[in-house]
DNA sequence: TACATTAATAACCCGTCAGTCATTAATATC
DNA sequence: GATATTAATGACTGACGGGTTATTAATGTA
């Protein structure tokens, strides 16, 4: 784009005051996903959002009331959009409650995790206290959906005879604690402190799915069979 | 205190501007502590602090260079400090991994995460990437010597044949991960959001353990038994 | 009582930042 | 081209907050 106009200024120049109601809003989102991720809501500066979105300050107010108001549109747009896809797979899913599992942990991840979108739900438990307003829009909006989605997967399981009979309040959390201690570890003291055996989020979930799954301790029935991982 | 100001006014008297320095630095940390756990690090108000220790904020930085050292000497008061106990008490401990496991997750909820100290793990987790000095503080002092405490217990287990055998560079985080996540869970949402069906930590605790010995799936030998639960 | 020392204070400095508003310029209509 | 409309701007405001410093007063010493 520079090029463009070194070579040629005149047609499809950068036009520094182009009036562009449609595309603003966009790219004011995807410019605040970016920093919120980064620096969390309080330290974003709505003027770097403004800055990133090639747009004056004025104009993001002109499109978003207020910060938290930015924030939510942020969330919207970005992470409670997802959960009709996800819970029509896992009704359509075909196979056993364990393969379900394993698969919706992995697939959670790919999809979530490990896109600049999960930087939110850092943000979110962060800054909780700090925003209970925001709190309480990111709990209906995104927790409890969530919630519901793997007690399904759960229930499954344990309708089927495949698991354990389950206290589902505390049997949410066996599949929930790790995937977000994850998610807080890659956001937080994962990504500033240096580490010579840094966590690989799949090599991560593959071992906490074998212990969700199978635990620590030695199968009452496999006598010698010292070790045996499930895979 | 009031009282005595309005039945006797001369001797013992608050005195406004009493000079103790002994007991500023002590008074300072608790205040600090109680102010960076409810508002975090970066919310929270030099002056505040000081105002709570009940002194100007110009005593506050007489005591503390900046608000970056005072942060450091709460952590070395209130966290850091607890690990050699909790390191002689898990060497002395007679009896199976699985029970060490189970008391040192309940005592470790009771004697940190229940108390305010305990909110100190969570800003950190916060405010890290903001803060990468303080980030790096807390890895050394606190992180690296409680993962080798979970190490020395799970290796027990391993040794004794009692575990499987555990990659320990992820085995640790079964252990680490359940128990974190109580943490940001209490000092986050679980802090601000009216909730019908709110976390109770040690059935929690006791859950969590549960799954992690013992895993979600049935178990193999014991084949008409559905449901058995452990404790 | 006089003087020296230093703990404590409060006003101050300087930078930051969410949100506003008068002004400017790009487009639409005639 | 003239005029109206409105998208976009950037200077401005008011409040805040970490850290400093000149001043004050409590205590120790003689």
């Amino acid at each position: 784009m520079s090029l463009s106009s070194l070579v040629n200024d005149h047609p499809a120049a950068p036009a520094k005051r182009a009036r562009r109601k449609e595309a603003r809003p966009g790219e004011l989102l995807a410019a605040a996903l970016d920093l919120f991720v980064e620096k969390g809501f309080s330290a974003t500066r709505a003027e770097e959002v403004a800055k990133r979105a090639g747009v004056s300050k004025g104009t993001l107010f002109l499109y978003f009331s207020s910060k938290e108001e930015l924030f939510k549109a942020v969330v919207r747009d970005s992470v409670s959009g997802r959960y009709p896809e996800w819970r029509t797979e896992i009704q359509a899913f075909k196979g056993s409650a364990s393969e379900l599992l394993q698969r919706s942990m992995h697939t959670w991840w790919s999809r979530y995790g490990a896109t600049k979108a999960s930087g939110i739900s850092k943000l979110v438990m962060s800054e909780a206290t700090n925003f209970p307003e925001l709190a309480m829009f990111y709990q209906r909006e995104v927790v409890e959906p969530g919630r519901e989605l793997i007690r399904s997967i759960l229930q499954r399981g344990v309708d089927s005879g495949e698991f354990r009979r389950l206290d589902m309040k505390y049997g949410i959390y066996t599949v929930l604690a790790p995937m977000l201690f994850l998610l807080m570890w890659k956001h937080s003291l994962g990504a500033c402190v240096p580490n010579n055996a840094p966590i690989v989020p799949e090599d991560y979930i593959t071992a906490q799915i074998d212990t969700i799954l199978h635990g620590l301790c030695m199968p009452p029935a496999a006598h010698a069979k010292k070790g045996t991982k499930s895979s």
